[in-house]
DNA sequence: GTCCTTTCCTAGACTTCCTAGGTAAAAGCC
DNA sequence: GGCTTTTACCTAGGAAGTCTAGGAAAGGAC
């Protein structure tokens, strides 16, 4: 037998991350991934239960790696400032690196989620920027709701080539953030914060 | 052999849309369909080319389906009303049928959706939608966007468990429309239809 | 060095996808 | 009605992917 290939869970993971953004994350598959570092499938499950936990894990990777680069974007940064750095971040990532997007998006077990520094992170330096718009705590939910979706949505179709016009895609995106500034700047309720 | 069961493309199709919204498009398999309509699988490729072509007609016939909702919906109804309805309908859609929602949101062959009413169909309701608030042709384009991803967004999280925070979900998506709305009557950009 | 742990392998069972060819149900024609 | 043609169903089987079990040997600990 030849020398083992010093397999870790960790540069499992990173390899699918990769392998996923070469060919989709919906595509990846353990024999695939196998291949990829030169060992027999089997020898995979050494690192991995099966492949849903390899999908979480890249998930779990993927999810800190965009929020490290969400953070770096937002450093300094507050209000509508912060709000068009943490959107372009958010989209760079998603463009750069669509197989770890597309894993970001998978649904989780709740300790999955309660373990990952990533989520974590990533609620921070959504309120962080919330934080500007000075929203009552419920409105915040709400605007942070929004803004996800907005942000997940706008990177979803522009993958799957859902914007069919011929308009500008980079042009659409600064007008929506301008939009969803808009929105913020005057949200829908009667109880901002520090007024009765 | 025992009589025909009788299938078509189209009654193949239905069934698939049914399973998928039960079981989740994703987990839809040509061989767990065939055993939902009691053949063979190899028995439904006289009527689906593949798996990819299953999933393409599901798409297409959800997003007939779809749009049909959404158009009663926003039928006599214009401006925030029309705009509430429309976002109603979408997300009512695409909680009661996941799986047909799923199917809506999947890369299609350009071909495919050229030719598929559905599609059309939405084009315009969103096309009459948004007449309402008086942007120019450009900044349609970037509403539209803006709309479409946020209620995809939306429908996302909502599926897959992405909205953590205690707070009513039916509640942050009405604040939602209202953002929206707000953000459509305050449209950051000078060139409003009929304003030189 | 020895002993223990664990990473790799082979083997194989199972599922899914899909093609090829055959049979008989169903449709079409007279 | 009978006869012919079409085609929807089947079986058979190969390819690919998933994953378990057990064994061999690499690597680590003492």
């Amino acid at each position: 037998m030849t020398p083992r290939a010093g397999l870790t869970a960790d540069r499992v993971t990173r390899a699918a991350a990769d392998l996923a953004d070469r060919i989709g994350f919906a595509a990846l598959t353990v024999s695939g991934l196998a291949r990829e570092l030169g060992v027999r499938d089997a020898s995979l499950y050494s690192h991995i239960r099966n492949l849903a936990d390899l999908r979480a894990r890249v998930a779990v990777l993927a999810t800190a790696e965009m929020a490290d680069q969400i953070g770096a974007a937002v450093a300094g940064r507050a209000g509508k400032e912060a709000l068009a750095a943490f959107a372009h971040a958010y989209r760079r990532f998603a463009v750069r690196h669509p197989g770890r997007y597309a894993a970001t998006q998978i649904a989780l077990d709740p300790e999955v989620v309660a373990a990952s520094p990533g989520h974590r992170r990533t609620l921070e330096l959504t309120g962080g920027m919330i934080r500007a718009y000075r929203l009552a705590e419920r409105d915040q939910v709400d605007a942070v709701r929004l803004l996800r979706s907005t942000f997940h949505g706008f990177s979803h179709f522009e993958a799957t080539g859902g914007f069919l016009h011929g308009r500008d895609v980079d042009a659409s995106f600064a007008r929506a953030i301008d939009a969803l500034h808009v929105a913020l700047e005057n949200w829908p309720s009667h109880d901002k914060e520090g007024t009765p």
